[in-house]
DNA sequence: GTATGAAATTTCAAGCTTGAAATATCATAT
DNA sequence: ATATGATATTTCAAGCTTGAAATTTCATAC
């Protein structure tokens, strides 16, 4: 069976011809499906949020610890946004905090025995399903579309966020 | 000047080799960084967000007017999330609501006179910022990259969302 | 030593988002 | 006519996100 019905874009059927903007909305929505499948299958079977996961991700490559401040950089989120998720992950004994021993204004995040565990079996998870919803993409596939948002990432670059 | 660092990306430097999820961190680093500045920009420039623009995009390209379950799926968001956005867009008298005829359950959201002059404004900086954002891509990329989205919106389809 | 500005963090209000529960209406079989 | 299930919508609590204000600590010039 499997119709496999194909998936309905944002704003899809746009008169609206100009091709950036479609080239824009169709990456938003394969951005915005893997999202939120990702978000509803972590819910679902670990009863995780995808901030924590992401919070775990950037501690699991950091076993020296993160303060908040690289913490937010690498998540590409607010200060004030990390805080509060790092929180409830203390609360729940995967992070632990510390005192910076150099710095008296930050303190470190690590993930603790019981974070690093659990994380294992996330990681596991997802790196399953991003490989199932790119099956339809062959090697050469992957390697183009890689490439050419590298591309997209330089040309951002190079816009600037009027910073 | 315009040193035009290169942009950061999420989880950067993940030892994780696989690349499958290296090539998913990519794609949401860019539509993440092409979100945040349109959102910012809506917002410095407009006092406008980007849910309300969605709708009034949606709207405008609907004058016949469209049902909330319309603008939900089109939307690709929850029922109840749109409820919120267009009484805002009604209180500001962007957007009219009347009772469907067809259909005592559903009410129909129309732009309004003031709507569409508004929207017109939007739309017109909408564009402009994409092809800005874009415009390290030549023709030829932004068709290869249109395409292979295209595949990767079908590999998810074919995934499914477990529904 | 002290004042001053920079930097790291937290707090907080406002807005978006979802999913589940509640309401209201429709469609249909009897 | 009526009961029943399906549909459209709203309400609500919980969580994420941001930017601005407040706080604490650091670094440096004097």
């Amino acid at each position: 069976m499997s119709r496999a019905a194909s998936l309905r874009e944002k704003h899809d059927g746009a008169l609206d011809d100009r091709g950036s903007v479609r080239l824009w909305l169709r990456l938003l929505t394969c951005t915005t499906v893997i999202e939120k499948r990702l978000k509803r299958r972590f819910a679902d079977q670990y009863g995780v949020t995808l901030p924590r996961f992401d919070v775990m991700a950037a501690l699991d490559r950091h076993p020296e610890g993160m303060t908040m401040g690289q913490l937010s950089q690498a998540l590409l989120v607010s200060n004030g946004n990390v805080t509060g998720v790092v929180q409830v992950l203390v609360r729940d004994r995967y992070v632990s905090l510390a005192p910076s021993p150099t710095d008296g204004r930050s303190s470190v995040a690590r993930l603790t025995q019981l974070g690093r565990e659990c994380f294992a079996g996330l990681a596991e998870a997802h790196h399953e399903w991003i490989e199932a919803m790119l099956a339809g993409l062959d090697r050469e596939e992957r390697g183009q579309l890689h490439q050419l948002l590298g591309v997209l990432k330089d040309s951002l670059a190079a816009e600037g966020g009027e910073e």
